[in-house]
DNA sequence: TGAACATATGAACAATTGCTCATATGTTTG
DNA sequence: CAAACATATGAGCAATTGTTCATATGTTCA
């Protein structure tokens, strides 16, 4: 079969999981929704960011409360929380001439919940 | 007051929140705890990585079978498969020439879901 | 309105990342 | 043992990332 000739530097193995292959591919999500993801997960992966979310699980703050008790420049803060806020993690409101940043629901405490479990075994 | 005098490039509001820096520096988790949390989610942060999970979900699968099914060459499944590892996100056993992988335990999956519900919102 | 304060942002740079290519290691079979 | 196959790995490279520095924007108050 003309299948069969094409297939040469594949795998024997591909030939006998072939139902498998198919039935995977058709449960891996799309394209869009795994860049999505990956993106949020992302978002996660940097310590900073790690710390400025649990900083904002305790209460709201402005950003120079977070600069202070991350012992971080104004500057590196307010560039992580911009990122946050486009990935729609934090939200803020303007209080005069303070920003005070917040977690923007309850998803994230689980999934840092989550993390920390994962890792603590 | 000395203190007062030497704090010249910080927020006023600092002296007001001083309580919450405090209390919120105690509950921020220890430095290796947060770079072992960020590089747990890290993983996750890499649609490669992501797709690999998804199709492990499934099935146990070799290096060969995901590289078909991923579309991608074996060196760079292979490349992502040894990170997972290093992370015990994956586990492998032989048996003969190939290797089958799989997900090393149900965290993962639940992770990934509730990774997936908060970017279906 | 101008000075002081709080935050945001663009450019630049070093560090990290994910892939490719070539090749090494490990396994089976003739 | 040699050839074929499956996987692993190191070097190199382009792309991305996180920070700093300088400066812009937005707000209050005298």
């Amino acid at each position: 079969m003309k299948e069969e000739e094409t297939v040469v530097e594949q795998c024997a193995c591909i030939h006998v999981h072939q139902e498998l292959k198919d039935r995977i591919m058709g449960r891996i999500p799309e394209e869009g929704k795994l860049n999505d993801l990956a993106a949020f997960f992302k978002v996660f992966g940097d310590v900073t960011r790690v710390r400025i979310l649990y900083a904002l699980l305790c209460s709201e703050m402005c950003v120079c409360d977070l600069a202070q008790v991350l012992d971080m420049t104004q500057s590196a803060i307010s560039h992580q929380l911009r990122l946050l806020k486009q990935m729609a993690l934090v939200k803020n409101r303007r209080e005069g001439k303070t920003v005070f940043y917040s977690l923007s629901d309850g998803h994230i405490s689980s999934i840092l919940s989550q993390g920390m479990e994962h890792i603590e075994e």
